[in-house]
DNA sequence: ACTATCATATATCAATTCGATATAGTCAAT
DNA sequence: ATTGACTATATCGAATTGATATATGATAGT
């Protein structure tokens, strides 16, 4: 999927400015299983204008930097649903560069290994918390998305956000079942193999 | 991390092709956490050779195309080491087409629906059985990576796999547990709503 | 018997995307 | 005072993907 569909995924739960819809992605709703950089968010956003998909209103604000709002087409609408029943999806990808580390944990000290394992943990535990849909600790513009009338995340969204945890809780899981050991059996081979 | 790095890390485990070191992220070892194309690894090779980080040897092979076996230099060796200790890890990345695409249930037909779930949750028990490190059934390729002399994966190895697994797993649970509460709740809303 | 398709193997390249940087103002903190 | 963080848009070189080309053998379907 490329970046110019995602920002119409965006755009699908309201209005939003490009900085908004890297918020979304980065932060909100869609930052535990999507990725998009600014670099690619704008000059998205700029196609989709030209080809009518989406409209912009600009929006001075005093004492800040001008804003475009965009906003969906009916045409940009009807594109992105004709797009979800047409897409056969890509293979999921993930890409950590802290499991790829960890791969040779035997030819690093092991301060480093468990430094490693600890930041991994760490980060899936804040994940976890920033992915609930209900959590009211969160700031606006990771509520963007896919809420109904009342303010409501979709049934979709819940499940992905539900789905997201559970993977998140079980990665914390499994660290705090086998860290130690790990840790000491890179110990116990140390001290045999110097 | 560059593919320059991932090539370098690929090959500690031992002499490999470019083809090969593709399958290692493609299938192997490295499959369910970092990517590599074609595309990007035989220009990696190349420059790797350039700098002294890597040597090869050409096979002439019958009835097959020729080989160039990589190996690492002492100094590609020590270059990886000392990347390995120096490098702060980027964050995780995780892309899922499918997880972007159920964020819309609403929109789409039930059955497109239940047809991405079930296809996330086959994906997840096939990359399951493939992390195995043990699994007997692999294919040699995926047996490249961090294996002592007595061919025993590595303890990192291990590690990270049994982390990928249970990923994989608490994916595939939560799939059982909550994917006929969603589809149900989806039907309920079409059927007040019209 | 014919025809796909897949696997091995390397290589190239256009298109996409990332990541860094530039610009610019507000605000809070040290 | 000045450093860093947040909002906001924009651009661009560098890295990477994904498709394609080339060559051959094996396997499987019709």
């Amino acid at each position: 999927m490329d970046v110019r569909t995602l920002c119409l995924g965006a755009l699908m739960g309201g209005e939003a400015t490009g900085y908004e819809i890297r918020k979304m992605f980065d932060d909100g709703t869609f930052s535990h299983f999507q990725i998009a950089s600014l670099g690619s968010i704008y000059p998205a956003l700029t196609k989709l204008t030209q080809d009518g998909m989406v409209t912009f209103v600009e929006h001075e604000q005093e004492n800040k930097p001008d804003k475009k709002i965009y906003q969906l087409t009916s045409e940009g609408r009807r594109t992105f649903l004709r797009t979800l029943l047409q897409t056969r999806p890509a293979e999921d990808r993930y890409r950590s560069d802290i499991l790829f580390m960890l791969t040779f944990a035997e030819e690093m000290p092991i301060e480093l290994t468990e430094a490693l394992i600890d930041e991994f943990a760490a980060r899936h535990e804040l994940m976890s918390m920033q992915i609930d849909p209900d959590n009211p600790d969160k700031p606006a513009h990771q509520k963007f998305h896919g809420r109904d009338e009342d303010g409501k995340p979709s049934p979709g969204c819940c499940f992905v956000a539900g789905l997201g945890q559970a993977m998140c809780n079980a990665t914390v899981k499994f660290i705090r079942e086998n860290k130690q050991g790990l840790l000491d059996e890179l110990r116990n081979r140390k001290a045999n193999k110097p």
